[in-house]
RNA sequence: GGUCGGUUGGCCGAGUGGCUAGGCAGAGGUCUGCAAAACCUCGUACGGCGGUUCGAAUCCGCCACCGACCUCCA
């Protein structure tokens, strides 16, 4: 069942055979958030993906390090060199906060949602402002490495030199050496303190209306947007490390500039496998905080938005993700929330039924033993091909048709053994929860038992009339919960209930 | 303009050179006191035009449209 992984890399573009560099175990370093803004639903895709990449790694048995940054310093709106201004920095000015008093804000909210979207948190988390001098120290190394040059107290990255050198510049992000080359230094101009246009700041002179800063060899400054990347992931992980994931919006800049960093400061690549993962897009568009085609995860929990017509459960939203591939774009429309709504209910509701059955004891390997199992392993295979979730989640469908006819009868539990089934428990909740990551929100809904109980005892009144062809009665019960969103299921052994 | 990616049935979305994706919606049926739920069956979808092939939605070319990146964004 644990056949091999395949990774679609973006470096090579192509579907690898995953292997890590240490035998069972894995390092995975994803870009997380510039906590400037409340997240957005978008955010929330990216996080959710490689949260079942994580979770998907664990499950094989994996040993692994997820290293998830907080960018708290250093991201720039604009050019580091004419008009740009920290973004933090730039909140806290217009808000009147202490810069990580925005960030404790931010990375707050961050966390909540994180929560509520069931996505584990990273094994470590390392935030920019805490690793000032591994950063400074990385400036110097690229420094001594004739990589970068100084500038009126801030300090660019030689990407032209570099790419002569290395050749590896715009790999990643597939552009071309040629193009930029062919813009040669004495074409240039008004390029303000940068040699060449595609050269990057690593460390910033901060302007003296500047909150953050931090005294180093070049100014009191502050570092530039893609070191910390470079500097914490080679802190935590090492030069090399197995896996980098990140928005495919970070390829470039971000991204190239790492890779460029990395290999100006060791002389190494920084990953040996690049995930991206592809854009949430709402009305065809992509969703971005920047340009104002966004919804918060918040709108779409209460349906306080134009964009949607009611309100849509985390899990659902989850679910929602489920169905797409993580390379592939999403686009979020109503109609498809509303499907997926009822596709996350069919799905746990099947799960409760599967956990509840038991073997009658007799049973041999017949056709639909080897179909269930042959389901399984279809649904690990799909996973094993570059997470392919929605391929998956047939599989688990189609399992789910399996369940409810075992269940009403149409199958018959004399096709399968007692092992079988077992298995298909415990798989089908392993998918469900610990690689998906979904939670069962109705049961959490009615835990505390009273409600519970309540509907026992209104059911059985129910019945009641039922046996005494009390259809009024009967009826009248039936229609009042359906107005309270509570759904009854007759069944041969008696009637259960389901919200919404 | 450059680079890359996409165009799949009513909607969302997988996918492979020949064999069912799946979810939702819709139609018919079974079950039911009637429903609901569940189960069964169904629609012969792959942007357009050429080409390669015994065979292409899947490979190649051209065209059209859409998007992403190229500047901050998961």
């Amino acid at each position: 069942m644990k056949k091999e992984l395949k990774i679609y890399n973006s470096y090579s573009r192509e579907k690898e055979i995953f292997k890590p560099i240490h035998e069972g175990r894995v390092g995975m370093y994803v870009c997380g958030p510039t906590v400037y803004s409340d997240v957005h639903l978008g955010n929330c895709r990216s996080f959710t993906s490689f949260d079942v990449v994580y979770r998907y790694l664990v499950h094989l048995g994996y040993k692994v390090r997820y290293v998830r940054n907080i960018t708290d310093v250093g991201h720039l709106e604009g050019d580091a060199d004419t008009d740009a201004e920290d973004k933090i920095s730039k909140k806290a000015r217009l808000e009147q906060l202490e810069p990580m008093e925005v960030v404790q804000r931010y990375m707050n909210g961050f966390h909540d949602m994180m929560r509520i979207f069931n996505i584990l948190p990273p094994s470590i988390e390392p935030r920019a402002t805490g690793h000032i001098q591994e950063q400074i120290e990385m400036v110097q190394q690229i420094l001594d490495n004739g990589l970068a040059y100084v500038q009126n107290g801030s300090v660019y990255f030689d990407t032209l030199k570099f790419a002569k050198q290395e050749n590896v510049y715009g790999k990643l992000s597939g552009r071309k050496i040629e193009d930029l080359l062919s813009e040669t230094r004495d074409d240039l101009k008004n390029q303000g303190e940068k040699r060449h246009p595609s050269d990057f700041a690593i460390w910033i002179k901060a302007a003296p209306e500047h909150l953050m800063r931090w005294n180093s060899p070049w100014s009191a400054g502050f570092p530039g947007w893609h070191l910390e990347c470079s500097v914490m992931s080679t802190k935590y992980l090492g030069k090399t490390f197995d896996i980098h994931g990140g928005g495919s919006d970070l390829k470039f800049p971000h991204h190239e500039n790492e890779v460029a960093q990395s290999y100006g400061a060791c002389g190494c690549a920084p990953a040996n496998y690049w995930m991206h993962g592809n854009m949430l897009l709402m009305n065809g568009r992509k969703m971005s905080k920047s340009d104002g085609n966004s919804i918060t995860p918040e709108e779409l929990f209460t349906g306080n938005s134009p964009h949607v017509s009611k309100g849509y459960s985390p899990m659902v939203l989850r679910f929602f993700m489920m169905q797409t591939h993580y390379r592939s774009t999403l686009d979020l429309t109503d109609e498809a929330l509303q499907a997926a709504e009822k596709g996350y209910r069919r799905l746990m509701e099947a799960n409760k039924i599967l956990q509840a059955m038991q073997h009658p004891g007799k049973g041999s390997a017949g056709n639909l033993d080897k179909e269930i199992n042959g389901l399984i392993d279809q649904a690990f295979a799909d996973m094993n091909d570059d997470f392919n979730t929605p391929k998956a989640l047939a599989s688990l469908f189609e399992l789910v048709t399996k369940i409810n006819s075992l269940k009403g009868g149409q199958l018959s539990f004399s096709e399968t053994t007692a092992e079988t089934l077992a298995r298909l428990q415990q798989t089908f909740k392993d998918f469900i929860f610990n690689i998906f990551g979904l939670l069962n929100e109705d049961a959490e809904a009615s835990g505390n038992g009273i409600v519970d109980g309540l509907m026992d005892l209104i059911l059985d009144m129910r019945q009641q009339a039922r046996t005494n062809k009390d259809w009024g009665t009967s009826d009248k019960i039936r229609d009042a919960l359906k107005e309270l969103k509570i759904q009854v299921k007759d069944g041969k052994e008696g009637a259960t209930w389901v919200k919404g």
